[in-house]
DNA sequence: CAGGGGCATTGATCCAGATCAAGGCAGCGC
DNA sequence: GCGCTGCCTTGATCTGGATCAATGCCCCTG
């Protein structure tokens, strides 16, 4: 995909509708394509924020934790868009899990003040509040949850958000390692691939080779993840 | 702190200065003032966003998490802007650890869009941010520290946001009880307990009675909490 | 198709932190 | 001032998940 097509895409799935064409074009001068392979991570300056719009492919943002394992944030897949912050106190990397197509904008850009941009600002606001609202959902789990609970959360998650795209009856495949999973729950490989092997004992799932993987009784998981499902 | 004090309390720390007269008056029109009983919570619709000024006291943003104990995702100070979700997957709750001043203000009315407004939005973008910045670090702190590096960053931070103001001959009184910084960290309040029994054995804090604390050895309390200072 | 490297699984052991169980101590009402 | 209630602290034990250690299984390369 070349930069047009990315940039046709992002305005179709992102852009709020009726943006003034000078903003559209400012915005446009100020993006640029990036492909990755499978492991090339994204460079960026440390220094500025940035949104990225995944056009294909998946992703994770992860925190450098210390010289020993680094925490990931979170997964993105095809047409999310990534926040990407600045370096605090805690540096974070953009990584390609498979090739990747993205779209980099700097937040800037889309912070930019002026009468005439206030849907971009609108967009800024929206997709941090998203990714606020995921990032808080992660310190639940990894505040109180046992291994299982996190595992089967993060199969459902993943499961609602690859499901309905790449099914080819019922299967998944999961763009991620055994590490890379635990690096996002708080385990370590071992306790993964334990719970991946228990709930398949518990007949809630199957799995094939290292990365296929079917969901085949979701409220059963869901159970397991021990979210109640919110009413309250 | 009546109405007016607050909302002008506000205007100075928090607004962005410029903003039309129109905007600001109607900004006031939908905000309204909360007094708040140490332990007592802020009842709001759970289907709206809001963003919530704390003109002086302390709270804590929960998240209720099945009906075992809560996990606090932040803690809030005098001058804090917080944001409260709408109720999605969790519910979330604000509640006074102190007794406290707020300003309540609707998310939807910083995000009402108008060519005149774009100092609002921005304001709610970069106070979104804030919260996911400070989500994220707490995702870091749950995903992979030991109980002596959560206490120890916990108290790091809290000095550094009390250390400040109420510092009488160096002590700060926490606003908050050992359940709660448990809550907080992912931990129990027996270790959380012996973690600080631990640090003041190491000669890095003193405390007296249930709530006052002082740090006598700030850097060894940072090597504790296990976070290189950045660079990297 | 054989060999090899790397990830995944599985088993054995260990340990940090949870859980269970007493006390101790501040603050409150009477 | 006395006792009570509710935190907080401290101790003893238990356990879920980490760590250590093989082994197995994809998948790639030659």
């Amino acid at each position: 995909m070349n930069f047009p097509d990315l940039f046709d895409a992002f305005d179709a799935a992102v852009l709020p509708p009726g943006l003034p064409d000078a903003v559209i074009l400012r915005l446009r001068h100020d993006t640029v394509a990036r492909e990755l392979a499978a492991g090339e991570q994204l460079d960026l300056d440390p220094a500025r924020a940035y949104f990225a719009f995944l056009g294909a492919g998946a992703c994770k943002l992860a925190a450098f934790v210390s010289s020993a394992r680094e925490q990931i944030v979170s997964f993105h897949f095809t047409g999310d868009v990534v926040h990407v912050p600045a370096q605090g106190r805690y540096g974070f990397t953009l990584t390609a899990l498979t090739d990747a197509q993205l779209l980099v904008i700097p937040a800037e850009s889309l912070n930019r003040s002026g009468p005439d941009s206030c849907g971009m600002l609108r967009l800024a606001s929206r997709e941090t509040e998203n990714a606020l609202a995921r990032s808080r959902e992660t310190s639940i789990i990894l505040g109180r949850r046992s291994a299982q609970e996190r595992v089967a959360s993060f199969i459902v998650a993943i499961w609602d958000r690859l499901g309905a795209d790449s099914r080819g009856e019922g299967w998944i495949d999961l763009p991620m390692s055994r590490g890379e999973i635990a690096d996002s729950l708080g385990l370590t490989i071992e306790t993964v691939s334990r719970q991946f092997s228990e709930l398949r004992d518990l007949g809630l799932i199957e799995t094939e080779g290292r990365s296929a993987l079917r969901v085949i009784d979701l409220p059963g998981l869901s159970r397991c993840a021990g979210q109640l499902p919110v009413a309250a």
